[in-house]
DNA sequence: AGCTCATGGCGAG
DNA sequence: TCGCCCTGAGCTG
């Protein structure tokens, strides 16, 4: 259930356990024994974050790609490799350190070749010092489509997700109904460097906090979160309550078959 | 036990 | 635009 900055998080935890050691690989559930197979045993070299996409690297040259989609998780510990319980696709371990993924869209094996295009087919992502925001301008600044579907367009914007989505636009006063090319320069460079801001906070803490700290209400340091997301939001999921800047309801619309939430006075255009 | 929902994305029509 | 894939949690009975 995660969004590029939870993909970052688990990519840098993955790395630390087991980059330059030899691990062991497989598939308790069955649905990726072949993959295990091909790089059970084998060093990992290296562990790659794009967007919602993971890249283990091997020291054979192959590389097992990783999609959570909606359902998809990471447990990653330390210690004796636990009994699996439930449906697990795939597990890696050392002595010291082991992780299971549940529920990917995506686990397969890919060679160099294949990995290449992979990651060229995935937009500039935020959290990336490489990302080319230019891209993502060129894109937006000719398209009809509403900046609410082009934010959540991977081509467009890598990593970013509903919540991100629907956080930016409205720490930025925007519609998300606003056609991309009325977006302005000024706007998307704001945006932009806003996005790079969350995320990058957002990867550290591996979950999504949005709201600024004047705008936190006294009790809502030490309130019970709001939502199993975990973190502290606008309008993520707040339709029905009162917006923490102007006390309209925040509302609840679907967009390309998702849930979008606004503020509708502080995001009127 | 069965239903609904979730931070996603694909392909068919 | 719709249906479908992946899994588990949190309801309702």
């Amino acid at each position: 259930m995660p969004e590029g900055n939870v993909i970052h998080h688990h990519a840098r935890r993955l790395g630390r356990a087991f980059t330059r050691h030899p691990v062991r690989v497989d598939s308790p559930q069955g649905r990726f024994s072949d993959g295990a197979g091909q790089v059970d045993g084998h060093v990992v070299r290296k562990v790659e974050a794009h967007g919602k996409h993971l890249f283990i690297g091997f020291d054979n040259r192959l590389w097992v790609h990783v999609h959570l989609g909606l359902f998809g998780k990471w447990r990653i510990g330390r210690g004796d490799l636990p009994d699996p319980v439930g449906q697990v696709r795939m597990r890696i371990h050392t002595e010291g350190a082991f992780a299971e993924l549940r529920g990917p869209t995506v686990c397969e094996v890919l060679t160099e070749d294949e990995k290449r295009p992979a990651v060229r087919r995935i937009g500039p992502d935020p959290i990336r010092k490489d990302a080319d925001p230019q891209s993502a301008w060129d894109r937006v600044q000719r398209s009809s489509a509403p900046i609410g579907g082009l934010l959540m367009d991977q081509r467009v914007f890598a990593g970013v997700g509903n919540i991100y989505r629907a956080e930016v636009l409205f720490r930025h006063g925007m519609s998300p109904y606003r056609p991309g090319r009325e977006v302005s320069a000024t706007e998307f460079d704001a945006m932009w460097r806003d996005l790079v801001l969350l995320m990058t906070a957002g990867t550290r803490r591996g979950r999504i906090d949005t709201v600024r700290d004047e705008h936190l209400p006294e009790a809502m340091g030490r309130a019970p979160r709001e939502d199993r997301h975990g973190g502290e939001v606008y309008v993520y999921r707040r339709d029905g309550r009162p917006c923490y800047l102007c006390g309209t309801e925040v509302r609840v619309a679907d967009l390309q078959g998702r849930k979008l939430y606004w503020c509708p006075a502080c995001q009127a255009t």
